[in-house]
DNA sequence: CCGGAATCTTGATTTCGATCAAACTGCCGG
DNA sequence: CCGGCAGTTTGATCGAAATCAAGATTCCGG
């Protein structure tokens, strides 16, 4: 889905003038030259959720902004064990940048809407623009960052404690201000009970079986399987175990 | 223990003209000049097996490059459960940047040199050379690279996979090219069983029993704990998982 | 509004790794 | 060379999560 690239006076192109990801993207870290230059290569596109962006040992040609939606990124092993190694939202860049083929497969795990260019504009982008390189930079720290805190969680926490710690994940992508004020939060899971399992190391029953629990001890309310109400975050964080 | 910064006819200051992190580390991205700034601030420092490099939740001052040795880095649940969240190796670049406190800790694994320098000083580099940011975002993918290959056993490897995984981990660093060719390769462990026990997200007597399994299959051999002779590095590889 | 498929929950049982406990090994100082 | 101790191995038992197996909901197309 292609739109149209016409500049406007003060020479940002028309269809970013508009886009999220031009102030906390790697768009905001353009000059009004570059931004119209990847512009006129970069396209809207809206992924069904479930849709694969980037398959395992296949050639990437593309990268993309997250305009919408959440992405998971997944490895497997051969035997079809899958474990979820990141989720991103927007407005993240998307894309493993210097490096031709994939070691990690990209699902649409709701909805999505990318804005994609080629990997050869950016890159070309990237040699001139030290702060963009910058802004990847920051990005990946802040990914490995999120890497690290989940690798605590696989290795050393019990069932209970992940199901505690992945809500708090989704409700802090939600309201970033969850727990100091312990206001009471209510949001839409963006993932099934598979996906839960497989990024917590778990399976189905596991998962469905500590919900139940926090059910029934009045920590959450679940209806209609993906909508979550967090009544009191606290004490949901002293069930994470940190 | 500091050294002298005398400087060279080259331009290159005399103590780095024979270090390795030259070529392979930060320092090989940059001129003459940045290099000599560099080089009057860093000291060389040597540290025991066990110490402390840098602290939770402490402001970190100093950046550093590895020279030798093994650094572990880990995080920990405030119960004391502790998970090691990454290893890295001579000649890796160790510190956080762009950011004041810590939220990993980092221990030196076995007898460690390190050459370090003032966060201040190479952020201001940082600053002037894109290379160096360059080489920074390079490690760093690098890192987030590694950090979900690991995610993926933590999550989803039994204990006999992980300790294979782990085994095959410590090879590749010895001999990058170590199961193509399936030559026999032996190697000491830069780590303790419980050290590997908290790399797995497993306990010191899992651990034991799998290096067990594995030496009572003939995969591997082990004597004084540490020295492990793998046989047939193939062999090894087919218990991993992958 | 109905029916069927997909997703989720609940229950029974098994299994793997944790825990508890005791012996063994290698290392170091005296 | 001996004794002590940290680190490791081995054994017995327990428990949490996986697996196997039905049911119950939710979702959707007709």
């Amino acid at each position: 889905m292609s739109e149209r690239k016409d500049v406007q006076p003060s020479g940002v192109p028309v269809p970013c003038l508009t886009c999220d990801a031009r102030s906390g993207g790697v768009c905001g870290t353009l000059d009004a030259e570059q931004l119209a230059s990847l512009a006129k290569a970069s396209s809207k596109k809206r992924l069904e959720s479930g849709a694969e962006l980037i398959g395992d040992a296949q050639t990437v040609e593309a990268y993309s902004n997250i305009l919408s939606g959440v992405v998971k990124l997944t490895k497997g092993l051969p035997d079809g064990r899958e474990q979820i190694v990141g989720l991103q939202f927007a407005p993240d860049f998307l894309g493993r940048p210097f490096q031709d083929e994939s070691a990690i497969t990209a699902h649409a795990a709701t909805n999505v809407v990318l804005c994609s260019f080629p990997k050869r504009t950016l890159e070309m982008l990237i040699k001139q623009s030290p702060r963009l390189e910058h802004f990847l930079l920051n990005q990946t720290l802040r990914e490995l960052d999120e890497a690290r805190d989940w690798m605590l969680t696989l290795g050393r926490k019990n069932a209970l404690e992940k199901v505690a710690s992945y809500l708090l994940l989704i409700a802090r992508y939600i309201d970033p201000a969850v727990d100091p004020d312990s206001q009471s939060i209510a949001f839409d899971l963006p993932m099934s009970r598979l996906e839960i399992a497989d990024f917590l190391g778990l399976t189905i029953e596991t998962v469905s079986r500590q919900l139940t629990k926090l059910r029934i001890d009045g920590v959450i309310a679940v209806s209609q399987n993906r909508h979550i109400v967090v009544a009191n975050p606290e004490r949901l964080r002293m069930r994470s175990g940190c």
